[in-house]
RNA sequence: GCGCUCUUAGCUCAGCCGGAUAGAGCAACAGCCUUCUAAGCUGUGGGUCGGGCGUUCGAAUCGCCCAGAGCGCGCCA
């Protein structure tokens, strides 16, 4: 495996600052911000300047008259208060481009410190259909966990389903309500059970009575009470397959469905943890944990509520300590809503002070929510949330108006084209998620979710199948792959671009952040739309330009793919578009 | 009340460990399909980066103040 021609680059930097005496931590380059004026820049110079205090423009002739004399640098300049501005020679990009196209990875290095990561996605709750809310986790998450393992991290995902508070108390309190007892809940699949939830939800709202029975049976089944768990088992699995084939729309995996529950046995450990360490108290009937007070106001944490049950805060302290105990977790990741950054800084906290994760790494990555119009948390006109299968579904109905019927394409039936429907929809929908970094929230345009033009996961797959097409008549044509030569302006712009892709994926690896791959996916695509447009292929006359070309186009497309896959989308074999 | 986050083009958003001329997409306008898929390409117009003060050779980026918005704050999860 071949070194990146940035990493080639920084290296012939470092060893300039190495013999000019320089702090070699300096000695990094990046893409020109000006590529009118070079390929790279080094900042480097107007960073030292500021710790030998010398001129700026000095420390850069220095570094400039030592580069000049590499003979893979077309030229070197040093401008405006001291940017050392770097063109490359065209042959050094060539080949550069030759051996990423022999290497699998894309010229990708794996990490020299491969850690195990599980990652926990503040898992959806029984009886609760999939919404928009949850796309965000699903989607984020898995490319998060896509990156990592990529990047040759050992990633376990586990869905932590929400599977042993309130609301199964509410639940079962509204069986027996309506039915008088529980003989009947194993007829009951999802929608019933999400019927009853809701009207769980409205009675207990209204009558202080409904909530505190709920609260009571949820604390009896906690407890081991048979009837209850009996019933509870049998709304776990319904909810958990329902909520799996949601998911595996979305193509996320789970390594583990473990949930609340299973952390139950180990809640009772840790209460007994803290009380003999002495950091618990009782409070108003509830056994507490005080935090430390710094300038920000840290709520008590509520470990074991005054009516037995457990606080869900406990739920996750204790799953921490499986998680190290049981999966040997170096590092543990939340991709969990924002608004539960409090949550999480009071059980990273209590794991702290309980010395149960001492060696793990806890992170939460809070994503901002989906908003309306208004700036709120985006609700439909009920006041409810939308559905995901709407949405998806939504999309699809799109995405099917402008394809061809089955018959009308050779080669591809009804159910083909439904495939395709499906990457195409679905790609739109998680592009649109992924495309902005996870913090920030976004306004909930219903359209956006629908559109392939512009900024779009499809714009993207659509410059993948033009190269498969262009691929598909090569072969035919028995047109193969020669050297790279770069002769043209959009050749090298496009070139430079695939030498970055290994800087972005570790740039999104170290910062847990999808969107600076999806950024990059889109400019890549970019450029090759470009290329496309003045670099002719088929048609070229001159042979070994053909050749170059084509093989350029193919390492486009191998790194689009991998970028995609990266995002968890799916890159069709072609795009097929209806008859207008 | 306290805390966290945010305010950049008509709209939706990037850029923020200080650096050269602040970028995309959409929308608008003008072009490009007898040539590898027009879900595309090329070009034009559009911004006192919420306001003020400060640090700096240099601030959208760092600090403070003000205005506006959103979110969160012990027995729901």
């Amino acid at each position: 495996m071949n070194l990146t021609l940035e990493k080639q680059l920084c290296l012939k930097f470092e060893n300039i600052f190495k013999n000019l005496g320089f702090d070699e931590k300096y000695a990094f380059v990046k893409p020109s911000d000006r590529p009118d004026l070079s390929d790279f820049q080094c900042n480097g110079a107007l960073a030292l300047s500021k710790i030998l205090k010398q001129n700026p423009r000095a420390i850069g002739e220095k570094i400039a008259e030592q580069l000049q004399k590499d003979t893979d640098v077309e030229s070197v300049s040093v401008d405006g208060p001291g940017f050392i501005n770097i063109k490359l020679k065209n042959a050094f990009i060539a080949e550069n481009m030759d051996a990423m196209a022999k290497d699998e990875r894309l010229n990708c290095a794996l990490t020299q410190t491969p850690k195990t990561v599980v990652m926990d996605f503040g898992g959806p709750n029984v009886a609760k259909a999939l919404h928009v809310g949850h796309l965000r986790s699903a989607v984020i998450g898995e490319s998060i966990r896509r990156i990592l393992c990529f990047a040759g991290h050992k990633v376990i995902s586990d869905v932590h389903f929400g599977d042993w508070g309130t609301p199964m108390g509410m639940i079962l309190a509204q069986i027996i309500f309506e039915d008088g007892n529980l003989s009947k809940v194993e007829t009951y699949d999802i929608e019933a059970i999400s019927a009853i939830y809701k009207r769980a939800n409205i009675r207990c709202k209204e009558d202080e009575k409904a909530a505190e029975t709920a609260r009571l049976m949820t604390a009896q089944l906690q407890n081991g009470n048979e009837e209850y768990i009996k019933a509870w088992k049998h709304l776990r699995a319904v909810s958990v397959s329902a909520v799996k084939q949601n998911y595996d729309e979305l193509n996320a995996n789970f390594d583990l469905w473990l949930g609340e529950s299973d952390a139950h046995k180990m809640c009772g450990t840790i209460v007994e943890m803290a009380q003999k360490q002495g950091i618990s108290e009782v409070d108003d009937g509830a056994t507490i944990i005080r935090l430390p007070q710094t300038n920000k106001p840290m709520p008590p944490v509520i470990l074991v509520k005054s009516d037995g049950g457990f606080g869900y805060q406990l739920t996750d302290i204790a799953t921490i300590k499986m998680r190290v105990d049981d999966l040997k977790a170096d590092e543990i990741i939340y991709v969990v809503d924002k608004r539960q950054s409090l949550h999480f800084e009071q059980v990273f906290e209590v794991a702290q002070m309980l010395g149960l994760a001492p060696k793990t790494e806890l992170k939460h990555i809070g994503f901002g929510t989906v908003n309306g119009r208004d700036g709120k948390p985006f609700k439909t006109r009920d006041g409810g949330v939308m559905n995901l299968k709407d949405l998806i579904e939504l999309s699809k109905d799109k995405v099917r108006a402008s394809m061809p019927e089955a018959g009308e394409v050779e080669g591809y039936n009804a159910k083909e084209i439904e495939e395709l429907v499906s990457q195409i929809a679905i790609g739109a929908i998680k592009f649109q998620d992924l495309k902005n970094p996870a913090q920030s929230g976004y306004v909930f345009e219903l359209d956006d979710f629908a559109k392939f033009d512009g900024k779009t996961g499809p714009y993207i797959q659509y410059a993948i199948a033009r190269i498969n097409s262009i691929l598909r008549k090569a072969a035919a044509n028995k047109l193969l792959e020669g050297r790279v030569i770069i002769s043209s302006e959009d050749e090298r712009n496009l070139a430079l671009k695939l030498a970055s892709f290994e800087s972005n994926v570790l740039r999104a690896a170290a910062l847990k952040e999808p969107s600076i791959i999806a950024d990059y996916a889109y400019t890549l695509a970019q450029l090759f739309s470009t290329f496309y447009n003045t670099c002719p292929i088929m048609s070229t006359e001159d042979k070994t330009t053909a050749q170059s070309r084509l093989k350029l186009a193919r390492l486009v497309r191998d790194v689009l793919k991998t970028a995609l896959k990266l995002l968890g989308i799916e890159a069709p074999e072609a795009m097929l578009k209806s008859k207008d």
